[in-house]
DNA sequence: CTGAAAGCGCTTACAG
DNA sequence: CTGAAAGCGCTTACAG
């Protein structure tokens, strides 16, 4: 397959040195005679010579590699994260092996091993529940570990994240005060933190404005696609319907647009609705969802700056915790005027 | 940070036997007798035993890692083949490393480079030109390579993709047939195959209807996400306006419908509009874009197939070419009963 | 069925 | 500024 690429060795019996230094000359260790240095590096171009970075890693115990777990590469959320850690990782020279857990802890359990047995630097998690023993052992063995918009419980370790919490208030209080009083929510499995964390945010908001937490309102699903579908039927043939959604991501919210379309209910007009992440079709002239934005690009690129900064060991005991400001984004959804008119 | 990690060696002395004889033992290559081959495996798990993954890959020129570049990881499109790549790839045991070249052929450039450096087993590549001659060398040294979605001039190598002229011209004789007469087509860089073969389908159409190809009607732009936007622009400026709009992929109709909400006119009553690519939101109730689906899961999962084949070279003079049906999906926005009842 | 030898292509840690 | 030695943790290729 391949005729033969050249190996130090070679360059090195070419420019008649040891392999050390032309080791040297080619990292720009310094130390090396600045003539010989050019000499070499001449040569290794003539040679097309390229470092076997295998090698390098066996004895480095640097593998320049990283690795990315998450609930669903394809899933719009973590794809625009994946490229938030890679333009960062790229900078300092650094890949990332992503993987799909499908929010499994099995599956999360079989990656981090095997890709510790590849010899990964270090790893971006975003598919953690709070309590994830395999987890829990890596950030207590202070092995280079960063979650990204989740936590463990006892906030373990380093993270980044949103103000899960704060978002959800605003995004409660927002409905409020377009004149809901009849709040519903469609939320993912309470084993993550996100989705403990936005529903304490919604039970503060209807609290601070003294609404009542109705138990039929809240619908507690699982990550599957149809959450939201389902959730929307369930509120919507409660015999005192709601009068807004808060859907616990965009994702469930593509559910809920869909059952209100085939009930025949019109949003804005007859329901508001808002979502929570920011997704792209979100922003549509047609949709128009009310919702918070989630910076994952950012997190992404914190998340690994982050987890560059754990695996260089510049500090000890090194600990870093970065919670963003979440953004409410205000679209027509659930727009006060409309819904007035409608009243 | 680590305490040790168990080697080979220590298993094989606190099994009283050889090195060798525990790299059998463990890999199950068989050639051990059973009794021992427990008795080593009883003992490596004791001692938490894991294979250094870099070691192996340095002596057997195998790194089970492969390389995919695609032009951005964030795009739905990339990110679901990505899916569909992995999950084939897991399968063998082999993982995968996401690079985004933006479309730049220097980073394209830069990329393989690297990867070669990291000893990845081949190439999974999704944004290639059709000329692009790093990428025809790696073919031509049969360096394991697949393309996806894309193809090289003068068809070399291996590659997956659908028939693209075919899925452009029964998106363009669907809009014919729905009464339109006058169809105007926004396309991508011409040095990509598929914008290449997909206007080749819609002239196909035009022809084969007796329709004049009228170049006022094609807008020729970039991958940037505004050439829909832009495109729409300046087809809706025209004089003689289309009535039809044929966006070369769902992510431009985006901008078409931006364009012409501005501009106050209603799809699909005022202006048809179909797109290609069938991603996740063109489903959406309140969008319902017409578009051709392109099985970008399998495109991703039958190209890791035939790459991973071409890696174990079972076969000499390897090519594989897989050339899959496209598939015309009829929504709304260009319903012909509708824009009927508006003439 | 088992093992001793050699080596993958580098870098670390010393010496000079 | 330069080099000889040792070794990272495995597997390949022989021998027995």
């Amino acid at each position: 397959m391949k005729n033969k690429a050249p190996t130090l060795k070679e360059i090195a019996k070419a420019a008649d040195v040891s392999s050390m230094t032309v080791s040297r000359a080619l990292n720009r260790d310094g130390g090396v005679r600045e003539e010989t240095r050019k000499r070499i590096v001449k040569i290794a171009e003539k040679l097309n010579y390229h470092p076997n970075r295998i090698a390098r890693a066996l004895v480095s115990k640097r593998s320049n590699l990283v690795s990315l777990i998450v609930p669903d590469i394809k899933n719009q959320f973590f794809a625009e994260l994946a490229r938030g850690i890679e333009d960062k990782a790229r900078e300092y020279g650094i890949h990332v092996i992503y993987s799909s857990s499908d929010n499994k802890p099995e599956n999360l359990k079989n990656y981090i091993r095997y890709m510790m047995e590849m010899g990964v630097d270090g790893f971006i998690l975003a598919s953690v529940r709070l309590r994830e023993p395999i987890v829990e052992e890596l950030v207590q063995q202070r092995f280079p570990v960063v979650l990204v918009n989740r936590k463990l419980s006892g906030e373990k370790g380093n993270y980044v994240v949103i103000d899960n919490f704060k978002g959800a208030y605003m995004i409660t209080e927002h409905l409020i005060k377009c004149g809901n009083r009849k709040i519903g929510i469609i939320m993912g499995s309470s084993e993550m933190s996100t989705a403990r964390e936005r529903m304490g945010g919604y039970r503060k908001a209807l609290s601070d404005y003294s609404l009542p937490l109705k138990k039929e309102y809240v619908f507690q699903g699982t990550f599957a696609r149809d959450t939201g579908y389902k959730g929307a039927k369930r509120l919507l043939a409660l015999k005192d319907r709601p009068d807004a959604i808060f859907a616990g991501s965009d994702h469930f919210a593509l559910g809920v647009f869909d059952a209100t379309y085939e009930a025949g209910i019109k949003i804005p007009e007859d329901i508001a609705l808002a979502g929570f992440d920011d997704t792209e079709f979100s922003a549509h002239t047609r949709i128009g969802l009310t919702t918070v934005s989630q910076r994952k690009y950012e997190m992404g690129s914190m998340g690994f700056q982050i987890l560059f900064r754990f695996i260089e060991g510049e500090e000890k005991d090194f600990v870093n915790r970065i919670v963003l400001e979440p953004r409410l984004i205000i679209r027509k959804s659930c727009g006060y005027s409309m819904r007035k008119n409608n009243k």
